[in-house]
This record gives C-alpha cells, structure tokens and sequence, in this order.
DNA sequence: GTCTATAAGAAGATAGAC
DNA sequence: GTCTATCTTCTTATAGAC
C-alpha cells in the first residue's frame, strides 16, 4: 500500500481513539514507519490528513448507499425480497445491518471519530445523524411502509416502526464501540428483539 | 457562587462542547472572569477540575438513582403506580425521562462531554454506559416484568421490551444532543412510539 | 521521499508582588 | 485570591542535506 494511503489508515486509527487534538503528527509518522517530518510530503498539514479521511469515507458511504437503492426507488427490491420471507428475513436484514456497522474496520474507526469530533464541527454533526439516523430510518421506513401495503405487517406508522425496529440496533451498536468485550451479551439480545418485533407486527395470528 | 463552584460549571460548559484536550485553561478562566494563574488557588491542575467534575456528577447521579429506587426493591412502586395508568402514564413516564434527560443543564453537558471522552478513558465508557444503558434498562425491565404479571402487558421478554421501549428515547436524546433545533421534529414521533408500543403489547384486544 | 536540525508558537504551570 | 511576568515543555511545521 502506498504511504500516502497507509497515513490516512493509521491517522483513522488513532483519531478513532484518541481524538483528534490528542494525536500528534509525530505519533501518525510512528504508526507509519516514517519520521513527522517526511509527513509534509503527502499532506500539507495535519488538518490535510483529516480532510482526506473525511473525504474518502464520505465518498465510501454514497457507493454503500447507492448500491442499496439500486433502482433509485427507495427499498422496494428489499421489501419484494422480504415479502415471503418474514420472521427470518427480518433477522437476516437486521443482524446483518448490524454486523456490518459493527465490525467493517473502516466504519466502525470513522463512526468513533465522528462520534468524538461531532460537537466541534456541524458538519460532522450532521454527517453523523445522516449515516446512522436519517437514512437508516427513512429507508426502513419505506420498507415497512411496502410490507404493510403487501399485507405482511400490520398497517402502522411505518416511521415509529423504523425507529423501533432499528434503534435497538443503534443503541447496542454504541454500547460495543465502548465495549468490544459485550458484543457476546448482547446478540441474543438482537434477535429476540426482531422476532419478538415481527410477532408483535405481524398480521398472522398465530403466535 | 463560589468561584470554585463557577470554575467546575464554566469548565463543564467548555469541555462539553470542545472535549478537555481543545479547551485551555486560559478559557476557563476567562469564562470565569479571572485570569489563568488564579485558577490554580483553586485547583492544582487542569486535570484536578476535570477530576472534580466527574467526582460532582457521579454523586449527583447517584442521589437521582437512590430517589428512583425508593424502596431499594427495583421500580416496585412505579410498576403500581402505572399499573392502571396504562397507555397515558407509560406516555408520561417516557416523556418524562426523554425530558429530563435531554433538558436537564447539567445532565446533558455531562452527556456530552463523556461522549467525547468515551473512547480515551475506560472509566468514562462504564460511566456512560452505565448511567445511559444497563441502569434504564435494567430499571425499566423490571418495570416491564412487573406489568406483565399484573396482567397489565402480554409476558414477552422484558429485557427485549425494555430495549424496545427505551432505545428509541435514546436515539433521539443522541439525535438531539446534536441538533438541538430537531427536537420539535420528534417529540410527536416519541410520543406515538409509546403509544404504539403500549398498543401492542397492551393484553386488551380493543384495538 | 526520508532524514536531522530547528524555528515559531502554543499551552500548562509557577514565582512573587499586591 | 488575583494579578503580571516568566519558565518549561510540547507540537506543528519548515529548511535543507542526502
């Protein structure tokens, strides 16, 4: 890998730790194998670096999210796939949902740091409530909004059925950013919560 | 107010809106109306007030959760209490908590400023996690499996319940942190989760 | 592109007068 | 308890040799 590239990977590492303000250049130069000063010959400044993180995995995410709505029509191949499946679908889509937040090595760094600089900076801010709120949100939404039309789920807000299908999700996720160790704990947790959810919402009667 | 209280409330005001490492202390002083050195007559450090802080929100939560558990035997009383409020007073009990919360002046800088510190301190992630996952869970699931054996609520899993019932409080608590001007946006959404929520797991079958 | 040496400027903390 | 002056250390960034 390039050493350009491997600066931006080691400055994500330590940023995603440590915040920004409390990494030095010196100490991206070390993870590197390089000395701080030969730094100033891929970036301009230590802001440089984080622009460049910032950049790339904006860019990262709308390829992620692009490949989502194929069809530019919002979760209605998800919700034909879902349609027959159900119960076990919906715990496939959810854990998976999950698992990838969780664990990709690239979204899980940028996540903390996002997660540690979102007070200093509205764009960050707003990058954060984008990636892990709004467009999850909005996009369940449409998908039970089509379930409820298929005759699937019950007729309900499709927006509180989101939220209470997904924060679930969102707030676990944040409790193993902090806790790696927990992960195990939590993931019966998980699916029990989605198919408690699908009992709950589904049109069925036979629980 | 003593100028040692106001250093402890300017310096929490700094440090949740900036994190510890991008306030100096120069700042602290300034928003206190003094001048550096001064500040050192009343603590021996930056990190000593940061210490200081932490120490005076730990006991004030403390004495919060003590007032909770009255009893000393898990939300027994509030369990009776809602007993037969039922839908409204599950909306009142949530909103409640949303409220506090997110309003409360001190609860939320402090929020913040572990949001942002979560990550370089050990202490501060249990901290967090604690006081906003494993206490109002536990609290609430309680609650929940208190409920169910009143014949108030179906017997679903009430850690799952409890999941469901606050996590979307706390999404849109992280949510608003960040967005103070969106809260309107969600305070009607809060409020028909609840609802929805006590609809289906209500044992009543007039819906 | 990487290094050593170093400039330039923070930022935390102390000394000592008032 | 508060101030001005100052010390010390750390940190970003540049200069210039290799």
């Amino acid at each position: 890998m390039s050493t350009k590239k491997r600066i931006l990977d080691e400055a994500l590492n330590l940023f995603s730790k440590k915040g920004y303000a409390n990494v030095f250049v010196a100490d991206i130069a070390e993870a590197v194998g390089i000395k701080a000063p030969s730094l100033y010959k891929h970036y301009k400044s230590k802001q440089d670096i984080f622009n460049a993180i910032l950049d790339e995995m904006k860019q990262s995410y709308d390829r992620q999210a692009a490949m989502l709505d194929m069809n530019g029509n919002n979760a209605e191949a998800d919700a034909m796939v879902f349609a027959d499946v159900s119960e076990d679908g919906l715990v496939k889509m959810g854990m998976g949902l999950f698992m990838y937040f969780l664990h990709d090595e690239y979204v899980q760094k940028f996540r903390k740091m996002l997660t540690i600089e979102q007070f200093a900076d509205p764009e960050l801010a707003e990058l954060f409530t984008k990636q892990y709120s709004d467009d999850p949100l909005s996009y369940q939404s449409a998908m039970f909004a089509m379930l409820s039309a298929n005759g699937v789920l019950k007729e309900e807000n499709p927006d509180v059925m989101a939220l209470q299908f997904y924060s679930p999700l969102f707030m676990i996720m944040t409790i193993c950013d902090r806790h790696p160790e927990r992960e195990a704990e939590f993931i019966p947790l998980i699916e029990q919560h989605i198919r408690q959810f699908s009992g709950l919402y589904s049109k069925e009667k036979d629980k």
